[in-house]
Formats: C-alpha cells, structure tokens, sequence
DNA sequence: CCATATCAATAAGCTTGAACTATGGATCAG
DNA sequence: CTGATCCATAGTTCAAGCTTATTGATATGG
C-alpha cells in the first residue's frame, strides 16, 4: 500500500464510479480524459487492484471497486467535515474551554457560563472548582483557559479582571452579645473564637479578609480552618466561633447564624477573571466578552449583592 | 474549503504535529524542511485556520490543529484499512457472497458452505433460498452469485456444473396395496391421485420427474400441487395421494408414509451449481473450487444417498 | 457489409508545482 | 558579541500530471 496515494485518486475514483464514463467524468472534474484514464490505471496499481471492468463500450465495478466506492465517499465526507470543525474551532466557534473557579463563586460563573454557551453553543465547557491556588495553577499547566478566583495577586504570567466585589460580613451565632443588633465593631469580636477558610486556598483572599480585624486591632488566631464556607457557617451557627466572610456565602442562613454588617469603612473582596497573559485564542476572547455582556447587564443586581 | 487538498497536507501535518519540529519532521519524511514549511502553510491557507503556533525557536499546536491531529490521523488510518478492504476484496479474500439455492438442497448447500467458509473466513456469505425459477433469476439480475438448482436447462448466459444427483422414489400411504413391499413398477400407481411440486417452480425438473410416470404408461394428472416436498409428505402421510419425489427429500419419513424405491432403471434427479457465464471473480471461482473439494472428499457419502 | 460514431487507451509534448539549495532573520546560550 | 538553532523566504529544478492528437475496439445505421 505505497504512500503514493492522493486524494486526486479517490475524487477521480469516485466520479468515474457515480458516471460509469470516463469522458463524463472527466468533463465533471474539468481535465481531459486520458488524464483521468491514466490516474485511475496509476490507482489500481497502487492499491493492487482492478477497480473497474472496462471495455471500449462500458465501464463497471468490480466488486473491489463497489466495495470502495462508498468507503471513499464517506473519507471524503470526514474529511471535510473535520477540516470544518477545525476551521469553526480556529475561529472559536467550537471546541472546548475549560473553566476553573473558586467554589464560592458559583452563582458568578454559571451565570456567565450560560450566557457564553448560548452564543456558542457548539463550544464545549468544562468546568473545574476548587481553591484560588488550585485554580492558578491550573491555569499555569494549561489545564484551565479561564479562571475565576478571588482577591488574587499580580502576576506577569496571568491577567487578572475583575468581576464583581462583595464586602466583608461578620457571622456570629443568634445568642452572641452583638447579635441583638444588625451591625457591629470589628473590635467587638476579638475575643470570640475565630473559624476562617485556609490561608494555604488562597494568601491574599486570606489577608484582605484578615486585615480588616489587624485594623481593628486583634491579634489573629485562627481556631478553626474550614475548606468550606457553608461548613464554617454551620460551625458558627453551632456556636463553635464567628467568622468574617464574603457577603454572597452568606445570603442563606441556617438557624443560628447572624449576618452582621461591619461598622466603618467596608472591605471588599474583589473577584477576578484570570487567563494566561497573551491568551488571545478566540475562544477565550469570546469568554471574555461574553462574560463582560453580562457584567454590563446584570451591574445593578451585581451591586446589591455587595 | 478548496479541493487542493491532498493526502501528503494530512501526512506532513501529521509529521509536524508528533515532532513539534520541522526540521526532524522534515527528516522523516525524507524531505527538505522548506518543502514542509511550504506545504503546511499551504494548508493553514486552505483551511484558512492556523494549525501550528510557531516561532523560530518552538512550534506548538493551536486549538485548530490540536482538535484536527487525531481526525487527521484516524482518516489516514481508515483509507489504510480500506484500500487493504478493497485488495482483499479484489483477490477474493473478503466480501460477499450471494447464494440462491433450492429448499430441497439444503444439506448439500450447507455442506458446501461450511467449507467456503472455513477457508475464507472474512467473507460473508449471504442465503437465499427459493425455486428453481427464482434462483436462476436472481443469478440473471446479479442478485446471486452463486445459484444451486434442480435439472434445469442449458442457457447461453449461465453455467452449470453437475453437483450429485439422486434418484426419484415413490412415497405412498402405509395403508397402500403397493406398501407391502419395498419396491413398485411405476405403472401400479396408476390410479391413485398425485401430489407433485409445481411445475412453476422448475419446468425441467417437473417433467422429468414426470417422465418416469409417461414411461410407465400413465396420463400425469397432478390432483395437488404443493411447493414445500415435507408438506408434500405429509399429505400423502394423511393418505391424500402419492408422491414421486427425489431421495434426499425422503430420508426422515412421518409415521403414515412409506418409500418405494422404483423398479426399472433409475430415473435421476440432477443438481447443479450455476453462475453467470464469464464470471471468473475470485469470490465465484473460489467457491466453486471449495465446492469442488467438498465433491471429492465426500464421494462416496454422496453416492450411497443417491 | 461498409461507413460512422463512440469510447477508452496510448503517445508525445507541455506545464504546473513540489522539492531542492542557499540564504536570511529571529532567538537563545555561553 | 559570537555561535548555534530553527523557521521562513527566494530562486531553481525536475518529476508528474495534464493536454492534444491518435489509435484501436465495439456498437449503430444505411
């Protein structure tokens, strides 16, 4: 089965198969008949086969070439099809994007993942959570084309965007001394057992939220780490501590558990798009895009979640 | 999608896409890496996709290209198999076979088959079975290739070999005067009705069926007509008439039925295998000589059931 | 029965384009 | 800065596919 072999050998085939006649057929592939004639011969040599039966009146298969014939029409038809699957995944408007995010950003990332899967709904999404270091770091090894992370440091490798930001809440359990009003002092938890997400998730996220207490002049020591805000809220509500988290994990909770608003200035966690910097394959272009339609629509609900 | 598209852009691209590197990839396709470099820009421009992400010290696959590398490979990988289809076909190793036979031949089909089929395993061997009329027509329009009949007439488009041949007999009720022995002059079965196979189904062989009958003196009226020989049996079993029938279809007789075996001489009943005149495929002539092997080792088998 | 038409195969010359050699330009190591 | 590596570009060559002209074989019509 010599190398040799063309896709000219299997269009010539197949058009002098569907005209049983060579100057038909070779009319229809627009050369001259010997021509078509001579790359038929140089097929069955190659393949070792007689493919037709001709003589000066007629041309038919044999069975070697009836039972290639379909065969080689459908290797055309594959052919084209994944040239135009390659072509659509060139432009972006297929193929397969993997998005990794932080779990506590759920709500963020579907919302903005349905709107990108209804532009592009060939375009499949594969998604990934877990923590912010996680998320890097799949970014990093290639894993991951978009990542949502939160309160992430700069760096030259990855771009950051950000999306939406929440401020800081306190949550303590119902029958805590603050709880009988609906904000309190930072200063008026020092001395409560602290339950917090692990600095090892995410450093900065860890000290954007920490800061807020050093301002208030605590001394941070950290009771409990949980890996789970909803967790760390069951915790609280079972009395175990407080917590300052990030208003959206907050939005449901169990009995026991208070939201408490911070006096003073809010501290903000903040929310970013990551991608590897000159990224700009069109599938991640349109990700961005899509996801900024949104931001841009959904701007007011975004800012009363904060 | 431009029809330039050749087999030699899928293999280089395949080349460049396992080596990531143009210069090896171009070494081992014993070529130089200009012509490469060329041929895979040619077909980015076909495709107008870029498949390979390049600078001068590294090559990389896009998406594109990353999503069209195993299409690409698994379509060179089809064209292998199927041109080797098409050779095997071409040399008679595989395919289809399409055997029309007689339901009264069975066992000397199936005998038949069994050893084709031994021998070429990736061939299929598709059944049809019907009368003598039908099998000859469907070898007529192409619908077999193969055709086993009963006595029929020499015709200038198809070709017969004799397979075996056996001698009529005649099967009576047990409770018929002539049931005492176990032989009979064809002339005692004058008067009684006659349950026959329709002429319809292979005038050649009804009559020489019948010819016996004439022989003996006796004016044929068929009082039945049945196209199945066991139904045929069993009717005579029921005591409805008598039969002439070929051997073969005697050997497993119900309770009620008896055969005689006619006195004089043997009046024969000839099966014949039957192809088209000048189809000397390798698939017809290799069944033909399977057959013919079966022939000679089985002999002896064959006449003593004549 | 000969003349004519049809159709695939063959022959010879032409033309296209794939591959070659040589070189350039960019990037990285020392 | 120099040398090495590696892909791209430029210009040339030659194989191979295509064209035209012709032949040979087979069917059709007068």
């Amino acid at each position: 089965m010599d190398q040799r072999i063309e896709l000219r050998h299997l269009r010539y085939f197949l058009a002098v198969a569907e005209e049983l006649h060579f100057g038909r057929a070779a009319q229809r592939l627009n050369i001259a008949q010997p021509a078509l004639s001579q790359q038929i011969r140089q097929l069955e040599k190659i393949v070792d086969v007689e493919l037709f039966r001709r003589t000066s009146r007629s041309v038919r298969l044999t069975d070697a070439g009836a039972t290639f014939q379909p065969r080689a029409r459908d290797l055309l038809g594959r052919l084209a099809a994944d040239l135009d699957e390659a072509g659509r995944v060139g432009r972006g408007e297929a193929g397969r994007l993997d998005v990794a995010f932080i779990t506590s950003a759920t709500a963020i990332v579907s919302e903005r993942i349905r709107e990108f899967s209804r532009c592009r709904p060939d375009v499949q999404v594969k998604l990934h959570d877990g923590f912010t270091v996680d998320v890097l770091a799949a970014l990093e090894r290639g894993t991951a084309d978009i990542g949502i992370v939160r309160d992430a440091d700069e760096r030259d490798d990855i771009d950051l965007s950000p999306l939406t930001a929440e401020r800081f809440v306190a949550v303590v359990p119902t029958d805590h001394p603050a709880a009988r009003a609906d904000h309190v002092e930072a200063s008026a938890l020092a001395t409560d057992p602290l339950i917090l997400f692990p600095r090892s998730a995410g450093a900065q996220a860890f000290d954007v939220n920490t800061q807020l207490l050093r301002d208030a002049g605590i001394d941070v020591q950290v009771v409990q780490e949980c890996s789970n805000w909803h967790t760390i809220i069951m915790f609280v509500a079972a009395g175990l501590g407080v917590t300052i988290a990030p208003y959206s994990v907050t939005t449901l909770l169990p009995a026991g558990a208070q939201r408490l608003e911070l006096d003073g200035p809010p501290t903000m966690s903040r929310i970013f798009m990551a991608t590897r910097r000159g990224d700009n394959r069109p599938l991640v272009q349109a990700f961005i895009a899509a996801s900024e339609s949104v931001t841009g629509r959904g701007h007011n609900r975004t800012v009363r979640t904060q």
